[in-house]
DNA sequence: AACCGATCTGTGAACGTGCACAGTAGCGGA
DNA sequence: TCCGCTACTGTGCACGTTCACAGATCGGTT
């Protein structure tokens, strides 16, 4: 027993004009005259009118929505600080658009054809990359489609298929590691994430770009951006470096898990190690003491995502990815 | 530059039947030939056909979508273990059906207007409502709507408003205490969740319905599913009730943060204090010592939450609410 | 007086589907 | 032979919108 829905010939009616003043007053035409205008808008308010996105969209062949593609195991992600930022910068910039979101997993192989059948079948009319990984299908699959795509940080390897906003890890690791050595630390270690993602392979190189030969096999130790795994990494690392004094860690997460083990086998922090984290997420400020981390302007990296899948969408051509600074935040920790 | 899309047409033509036979195959109609199915078939997979939803929409007043409506601040959600679990089931089942998920924010008064336009405008066959507090203006709206709802967890003192699929708390926090009792513990404790959220009002009640009159406000502390709330809230029982030797967390997460203040105070977990969680979240067992807790079934709550929405959608009448049993995890803390 | 451009309005067609309805063919029974 | 029934197929229409096009009105210019 659904009710029945105002029209656009329910508003034409009820503001005098015909269906097509009503359209053009709706979509912001110029040539309507003030007085329809108003009556429009008056109708529209009394009949409760909204657009009907179906009938719309089987003329404009655009669907007003975007699919929100997560490529990720979730668990993960949802310990990714990240992600959550991203989720509600998107709904919001899109929303003011009147662009609804949609999410799609691609977990398995299962669930990637079904994104591609989505995907082809012209249900939406964009694609929001979330954490795909280097080997990811997908992504081809998803090029193939020829429908606007950007990512959220950028794909290792697939960096100039698919346009992408990201923080500039690579220099956000260079701007810890240069500081722990200003701080006379001796024998710096660090901590990373997994390998096949940018943050992982990025930190560390900007950590290696400063740490030059003192970057050794030996003082790094591979992450898995999870709490527990970073310590592990940390337990790894100072049975074989007992005499450390400093560790850059990938993610504040990985690093509230490593000041945990840091205390557990007495070391004091900052005294007898300096611990640097990543990401400055909301944890960095409740660890005891609190992280001296790298803070990335995720917001506007979020921002500057969605801005970038609007552009594509309206067609202003190929863009270009864009990086953005970060900055060392002080604490305590280091 | 987009690339024309087969239409149902090209099908018929392609597979030399007519128009609505093809609409009937692909629906399952069962006054199908086989040759023809096969036939259709064929064509089908040689033009790449997929249905358009737009069209489909129009004539059969149906949208194949949900919305997800998130009413909490972000932040909150994301350290919900329950919200993980039910973003990948309900992706997952309602993909299965070829419904897609819309997600939409309801924080501020703007959302919410949105929401509703949305929800108004037909543009949804269903809504899936997130954590929505007691004094949410939403549920009212929504249920003007006459649009089919469910919510994952109940809503507190709309239960009979809005049908839900849920864990049964109270039972749940009977359970812990009645082990806490067991294990000859005398002073024992509470820290909640926030009392406008089911989880933290029915788990006090469960506490209470155990303990009886030794359930004072003097042993009960208020936090906000949050680690620090954890830890703040530890901190003002220990100040009060210097002698507990036990307390029951209403959350994995704010457990860990007792945990750590517990240690930080030099009690000793579980010989001076034991501590009792709820969820069975990841985090439980990644603590020292690691957490005994209340397991809630968030799997299988949130397929019945999926399951409900779908019943309701298809038309099935009235559903009631269903509460899954919880079950006691004994691990080291406790 | 005739014409023109600018501004505004109404109308028919099209978008791609599902559904109701009107067939058609084949077959068994009267 | 005719009828009715079952199994299947084809066709016109409607869904609600936008867009192109064809007017209409009006002030100003030739």
């Amino acid at each position: 027993m659904r009710v029945k829905r105002p029209t656009i010939h329910d508003v034409a009616r009820a503001s005098g004009v015909s269906r097509g003043t009503v359209s053009r007053a709706l979509n912001g035409d110029p040539y309507v005259s003030a007085a329809a205008l108003a009556a429009v808008r008056r109708a529209v308010a009394e009949t409760g009118y909204v657009v009907n996105r179906a009938a719309r969209s089987l003329v404009t062949q655009r669907t007003g929505s975007v699919v929100m593609v997560l490529s990720e195991p979730q668990e993960k992600l949802f310990e990714d600080p990240n992600f959550s930022v991203l989720l509600r910068t998107a709904t919001r910039r899109l929303a003011e658009r009147d662009v609804s979101l949609v999410m799609m997993t691609a977990g398995d192989r299962g669930d990637r054809e079904r994104v591609m059948r989505y995907i082809r079948g012209g249900h939406a009319d964009g694609i929001l990359l979330i954490s795909a990984h280097s080997g990811d299908p997908l992504v081809e699959e998803l090029q193939g489609a020829g429908l606007p795509a950007v990512a959220c940080g950028s794909i290792l390897g697939r960096e100039n298929l698919i346009p992408y906003a990201a923080a500039d890890d690579r220099e956000g690791a260079r701007q810890m590691a240069r500081y722990l050595v200003e701080q006379g630390r001796k024998r710096i270690t660090t901590i990373t994430g997994p390998m096949d993602t940018p943050g992982g392979l990025y930190r560390l190189e900007g950590f290696c770009d400063v740490l030059g030969r003192r970057a050794t096999k030996k003082v790094i130790e591979h992450g898995d951006y999870t709490r527990q795994g970073g310590e592990r990494a940390m337990h790894a690392l100072l049975d074989r470096v007992p005499d450390l004094d400093a560790v850059f860690v990938g993610s504040d997460l990985m690093a509230a898990g490593a000041l945990a083990v840091l205390r557990e086998r007495g070391r004091s922090v900052p005294v007898d190690v300096a611990v640097g984290g990543f990401d400055d997420s909301p944890v960095a400020s409740s660890t005891h003491p609190q992280l001296t981390t790298v803070r990335q302007p995720l917001e506007r990296v979020a921002e500057e995502t969605i801005r970038l899948l609007l552009e594509l969408i309206d067609g202003a051509g190929p863009v270009e990815p864009v990086t953005f600074p970060t900055s060392l935040v002080i604490r305590e920790s280091a």
